[in-house]
DNA sequence: GGGGCGGCTGACAACGTTGTCAAGCAGGCG
DNA sequence: CGCCTGCTTGACAACGTTGTCAGCCGCCCC
C-alpha cells in the first residue's frame, strides 16, 4: 500500500480510502490510485486489516467428517450463508474425537474467527467458556453442548423421527421391531433409541436393541443372531445412514421390513426402495449459520434452541408386512 | 500479551518467548509466565503473528461443490495432509462458475494463504499470474489450468479410464455403445469422450454421443430417443457419477449394459450392481496437498504433472451382453 | 582484580492496515 | 475583505506480535 501511495503520489491514507470505497475522495485522485493498484498488482493484506479492526470476516466450522454426505451437505449450506454475509469458512473434521474437536475450536479461536459452528464430538465444552466470555459466539448443531455453557443449538427431532418410524412399522402389523443404532454415547443415537422405546412401549425386547459403532462385522453378526432367533424380528429400524447402509449390505437380500433414519442417495433405486425418516442437513446448516450471523451482528437475546422437523418418506422397505409380503 | 507481561512482572518479549517455547528462558520465569497466561485465559492473536511473520499456516481449497461426494472425499484428504503440516484449510465451492472461482482464489490470496489447491471451473487463469509471481504456490487438481500459468497439476487418467470402460463393453460383444457425458467444456468430460472415441474407433455413431449438463429431463429424453431407435445402442458408457445416477433413474429398470465413470456408494447394492471405472478422490487430494506442501517448503523443481491410474470394477451391469443376457 | 563469556532479560522498531484529528483550499456570504 | 463551510487530503498513533540488539549479572580464567 505504501508503494501504491508513492506510485500514485498520494498519502497512505488516501489509498486506504480508495481500497475501502470510502466517500470523500476526489474522483480523479481515486482513478489515479486505482491505476497504480492495477499497475503494481496490489492486494490488501487482510491480516493487517484484521489486526487493526478485530473482525476477521471468517467463521469456524467443526464437523465430524466432511466426507460424510450428511455433513458435507451441512457444510455447503453454511458456506452459502457465509458468502451472503461476506465471510469465509474455516472448517475441520473432528472424526468423533473430543480432543481433536477442542483443538480445532481453539485453533479457530486463536485465528479470531467471528463465530463458531460446532457439531460436538465430546461432552465437555468447559473449554469454550473463555471464548464465549471473550465475545465469540458459538452455535451447536446436530448435537447439544455438554453441561455448562449455554449456547444456541440447532437439532432435528430425533426422538420424534424415531417414533414416526416405529409407529409406521407398527401400523403395518409389526410387533417385533429391532433397533440397530450407533454408540449410545452419541446424542442423536441415544435420542433415537428413546423415541424407539417410547413408540414401542411394552413391545420392547432388550435382545432386539443393539447400539455400537456400525462396523460391517458387528452389524453382520447382530443381524445373523436376530434372524436366527426362534421369534425373530419382522422389522428393523436403523439409527442413522451408516447403520442403514451397512445393514442393507449385511442383509444380502434377505427380505425384512426396514425403516432407516436419514435419507441417502439412491435409496429410491434399491430393491425394495428404502423407507426413511429424512432430516434436512442443509436446513440444519443454514439455520445454524443464520443464527450465528445474527449473534455476530450483535443479537443479545436469550439462548435459542431450534428443533427442526423430520419427515417419513415411504418407498417400499417400510411397507413390507410381518409375513414378508 | 501485554497484560500477561504485567501480571507476571516481566517484559513483553519474555512472554513471547515462553509462548513460542523459545530457549533461553529461566525455568522459574517461564513457569510464572505460564501461570499468568492460565489466570488470564490468554491466547495468542494469530493475525498479529501472521502480520509479523508473513506465514499464515493455512491453505486455500477451491472445489466445485463440497456436497458432491467426489469433492468431499478429496477435501477430507486435503484436510488430513494439512493437519500433518500444521495448517488449516480455507475452502469454498465454486459451483462450476469461473467468476466465483476467481473470487474465491483472490479472497484466499488476500488472506495470504501459504498456498492454493484449485479444481478450476474456468479456463482462464491469467489472474493467478500475479499471485504465483508473488510466491504463492498453487496446485491444480482434477482438471488442468487454462493456458498461461505453468502450475503443478494432479489428474486422473480420464481418457485411459474411458478406453478401459469401452473396451470392457466391446469384449462383452457390444458394437453399439452410447456415451452420455457432461458438458464438453469440462475438461474431464472431454477427455473421457476422447477415450471413448479412441476405443470405439470406426464404431462411433455420432447419434449415440450426448454431452451436456445431466439434468434428469435431458437424460430421460436422450435415453428415450436412443432406446427408440431402429438400431438402438446395446450398451451405455456414462461420463461421471452424476450422469450414471441420473441415467439409472431414467432407465427405470430397462435392462441395458452400463459402465459408469466414477465409483459411488451403493453401486454394489443395485440390481444389477453397477460396473464402474473408479478413480480415487482421496488419493487425488492427498497427492495435490503433498505436492503443495513441498512447494511451500521451498521445492523449486520443475512443474509437475501427476496422472493417477484408475481401475475398472466389474459388478454386473457392465457384463450384460448385447442381447440383454 | 580485570577481562571475557554465557545465560537471561528487556527496549524498541517493524509488519500493513485503519481511526482520529487537523490542515489546506476553494467558494459563498455578510 | 474576512469568516465560515464543506470538500479533500495527509500525519500520526495504534492494533499484537516478533526480530534485533543491547544490557545486566554471575562466573571462570588469566
Amino acid at each position: 500500500m505504501k508503494d501504491v501511495a508513492a506510485e500514485a503520489g498520494v498519502a497512505l491514507k488516501t489509498v486506504s480510502r480508495v481500497v475501502n470505497n470510502e466517500p470523500g475522495v476526489n474522483t480523479a485522485t481515486a482513478e489515479r490510485v486505482r491505476a497504480a493498484i492495477e499497475r503494481l498488482g496490489y492486494s490488501r493484506n487482510e491480516s493487517a486489516r484484521v489486526l487493526r479492526q478485530g473482525r476477521t470476516s471468517s467463521i469456524g466450522l467443526v464437523i465430524e467428517d466432511v466426507a460424510d454426505p450428511f455433513y458435507s451437505g451441512l457444510t455447503r449450506a453454511v458456506e452459502e450463508v457465509a458468502i451472503k454475509h461476506g465471510s469465509l469458512v474455516l472448517s475441520g473434521s473432528s472424526g468423533e474425537d473430543p480432543a481433536r474437536e477442542k483443538e480445532l475450536v481453539l485453533t479457530f479461536c486463536a485465528r479470531r474467527v467471528d463465530g463458531l459452528i460446532v457439531v460436538p464430538a465430546g461432552n465437555d465444552h468447559s473449554y469454550l467458556r473463555a471464548e464465549l466470555d471473550a465475545g465469540t459466539p458459538a452455535v451447536f448443531v446436530d448435537r447439544p453442548a455438554g453441561p455448562g455453557p449455554e449456547v444456541d443449538t440447532v437439532l432435528c427431532d430425533n426422538a420424534g423421527g424415531a417414533r414416526l418410524a416405529v409407529r409406521h412399522l407398527l401400523a403395518h402389523g409389526h410387533r417385533r421391531v429391532a433397533f440397530l443404532g450407533d454408540s449410545p454415547t452419541i446424542f442423536t443415537a441415544d435420542e433415537r433409541q428413546r423415541g424407539y422405546r417410547e413408540a414401542l412401549g411394552d413391545l420392547v425386547d432388550e435382545r432386539l436393541v443393539s447400539m455400537a459403532h456400525p462396523s460391517p462385522e458387528r452389524v453382520r453378526a447382530v443381524l445373523d443372531r436376530w434372524l436366527g432367533m426362534d421369534d425373530p424380528p419382522t422389522a428393523l429400524f436403523t439409527g442413522n445412514g451408516r447403520c442403514t447402509v451397512t445393514a442393507l449390505r449385511a442383509l444380502e437380500g434377505r427380505r425384512i421390513a426396514l425403516v432407516g433414519f436419514d435419507d441417502f442417495e439412491l435409496a429410491d433405486l434399491l430393491d425394495p426402495a428404502v423407507t426413511v425418516v429424512a432430516q434436512d442437513p442443509a436446513g440444519l446448516g443454514r439455520m445454524a449459520a443464520e443464527l450465528l450471523f445474527r449473534r455476530i451482528a450483535g443479537n443479545g437475546g436469550p439462548v435459542e434452541r431450534v428443533i427442526q422437523p423430520v419427515r417419513l418418506i415411504a418407498r417400499g422397505s417400510g411397507e413390507i408386512g410381518p409375513g414378508g409380503g
